[in-house]
RNA sequence: GCCGGCGUAGCUCAAUUGGCAGAGCGGCUGAAUCGUAAUCAGCAGGUUGGGGGUUCGAUUCCCUCCGUCGGCUCCA
């Protein structure tokens, strides 16, 4: 089914759904309800609360709407006449929809037997075209999104042409369950939460061996790229965030402390310290760009309903930095900032998505500078000519952004890197350079951040890879698995001899049956399994099983160790064993 | 923070209408010495998330707090 079709389709369900909650309760008054990317919902204000239960008994009110059969008939009314009929029904929130229509417009309604919605349609013809269908969960949602209104009740489903794709979809949704980042943490021994301090991630050794992998990469990748790296305080004096700005705009997300007599605050963000680095001798322009980093752990008040496995987190560590340039380069920059994302993306295989956000309410400075930088940003994006969503009114409060989105295993989007820049930390804190003139000027400053926060950036290739990591990320790379115990020994010969060129292996020596190990040991999503025995011992070579491609023969030691080097030097995703 | 669901052993989950809290996996001990996804036997393991209430008696009913899950809002 096309795309719009489909949308059509999924919109009738509502439809359909609204009518049988009318149906099933009583004084129920609608929000609204469209189709979205994988079904559609219906918000509904009622007294009455809806039980996850009650979704069966409103599926069979459905099921009868269907088999009614009932025609939508589309009716054009004037907004008068609209106007009178919604106030019969009690409709308070299509009636607020309504006035914010032209005066002289016309508006449609769809009607299905004692069910009518105003609507712009399409539909499809009849409640009985409707074939396959499934509610799926209830939400608070407040009424046109702000938090200021009532609190509405969201009921969310999915439809589909056939009962076969809609049984396939309810399929994978339960496999993507199967990669979610917690389950697979858990399982792999990865991270852990606990109540003593939520939204506060806890790394295991495995978890912190995959963490090395990454910083190791990213440090490489930026001393490449002309970056040095900084380290600066989480904790810093107040009047430091009353000068940045982030006490005016910020103060409800940051933590305080004191000390001595002293207003001290818990950092959010890393540039206000690595400002003062800056600030701590003149520049030059010569030295532009000046391109410094810091893998900076902050801390962030988030409301307790955000929370979210490693994907959202009141600490975490931002992959910053902060270019310190002159207005004439900021394209250059901005392009070699988005050329290191695609790097970084590519090596991981992710897919993502561009985002240019604007000035929001809430923002610090001119709007000419705002305008400036908004305009450059633009520009970088189209001279690559990538294509990129706007978001109005989304940037951050001290300059708009350009963010790199990805999707987790349930199709949720998250903010991975991001470029931002900023023309009101220099001003706030008097940054200055010596121009070729001789004088005083002051810099533009980019930031930026590629993983984004580590701890989500983790989170999402956890489910990206659902546990199987790459070899070179691979807490344990590679597990000998001795036959018998007369083969412990030199199996760790042959472990000592990977370790000392620096690849995880370890020696499975425990009194157990071959098959047990393997099978644990597949559990763990270790890449290479080496088994070793009198004919392994005998031969000088190991019997390799992978954990993708089973069984794979034998191969002399070190031409395995060769090639596992190789891998993990270059960062392959891929198995050495795929490409022979 | 708001709306709703959930919280039992390290993990996954049981426990009839309120009546002594149980299984598998994992762990420990012992036996078996084994060639590619689970060898067998025994043992230990719990203030049923915390606090309060109703009751002769609460894992079960009520209140409250905490955590967590799905959304909303907000952000990396």
């Amino acid at each position: 089914m096309e795309k719009q079709n489909l949308e059509a389709y999924r919109h009738t369900a509502a439809h359909v759904m609204a009518q049988a909650v009318k149906r099933v309760y009583s004084d129920v008054k609608l929000g609204i309800g469209p189709a979205i990317e994988e079904g559609f919902y219906y918000d509904f204000d009622l007294e009455e609360r809806i039980n996850p239960e009650d979704l069966k008994r409103i599926e069979e009110e459905m099921q009868k709407i269907i088999k009614e059969d009932l025609p939508l008939e589309k009716e054009i009314l004037t907004k008068e006449e609209a106007y009178k009929l919604l106030k019969e029904e009690k409709e308070d929130y299509k009636l607020e929809l309504l006035e914010e229509l032209e005066p002289e417009e016309e508006v449609s309604i769809y009607k299905q037997g004692d069910f009518f919605d105003l609507c712009k349609g399409p539909h499809l013809e009849s409640t009985g075209q409707l074939k396959a269908f499934k509610l799926l969960s209830i939400a608070g949602a407040y009424w046109r999104g702000d938090e200021k209104n009532k609190m509405l009740q969201r009921i969310y489903g999915t439809a589909f042409p056939n009962k076969k794709e809609l049984k396939q979809y309810l399929f994978r949704l339960e496999e993507a369950k199967k990669r979610d980042h917690r389950k697979i943490g858990k399982e792999l021994d990865l991270f852990s939460m606990h109540e003593e301090g939520p939204g506060f991630p806890f790394l295991h050794p495995s978890g912190v061996a995959i963490w090395n992998e990454l910083t190791r990469y990213w440090r490489e990748l930026h001393r490449a790229n002309g970056y040095q790296e900084i380290r600066t305080p989480l904790i810093l004096n107040e009047d430091l965030w009353h000068q940045s700005g982030h006490w005016d705009n910020y103060r409800e997300n940051m933590y305080f402390t004191r000390i001595d007599e002293d207003n001290y605050a818990i950092r959010p963000m890393n540039c206000p310290g690595g400002v003062l680095i800056y600030k701590s001798r003149p520049h030059s322009y010569r030295e532009f760009p000046m391109r410094i980093t810091e893998l900076g752990l902050v801390h962030r008040h988030e409301l307790s309903g955000v929370l979210h496995g490693l994907l959202r987190v009141r600490s975490f560590h931002i992959d910053d930095a902060h270019i310190y340039m002159l207005p004439d380069q900021i394209t250059e920059e901005v392009l070699g900032v988005i050329h290191l994302a695609e790097e970084i993306y590519n090596t991981f295989g992710l897919k993502y998505r561009l985002e240019l956000s604007t000035r929001p309410e809430k923002s610090m400075g001119s709007d000419e500078d705002w305008d400036r930088a908004e305009k450059a940003l633009a520009a970088a994006l189209e001279k690559r000519g990538l294509p990129y969503q706007l978001n109005e009114g989304d940037g951050a409060f001290y300059g708009p952004k350009i963010d790199f989105h990805i999707e987790d295993c349930l199709g949720r989007s998250w903010q991975l890197g991001t470029i931002q820049l900023d023309f009101q930390l220099p001003q706030r804190f008097d940054l200055t350079y010596v121009g070729a003139d001789g004088q005083e000027h002051r810099p533009v400053l980019l930031h930026r951040a590629l993983f984004g926060a580590l701890e989500r950036f983790l989170g999402i290739i956890i489910e990206h890879f659902a546990g199987a990591f790459p070899t070179w990320l691979a807490p344990v790379q590679v597990r000998f698995i001795p036959i018998g115990e007369n083969h412990v020994e030199y199996s760790q010969k042959l472990s000592r001899e990977l370790e000392k060129e620096g690849i995880r292996a370890e020696v499975d020596d425990r009194d157990e049956k071959v098959g047990y190990k393997i099978r644990q040991a597949q559990k763990e999503k270790i890449p290479y399994m080496l088994a070793i025995g009198d004919r392994e011992m005998e031969s000088e070579e190991v019997s390799i099983r992978h954990r993708q491609k089973g069984e794979a023969g034998q191969m002399d030691f070190s031409r395995f160790k060769g090639q596992i080097l190789k891998e993990v030097r270059e960062r392959e995703i891929e198995s050495f064993l795929e490409k022979e």
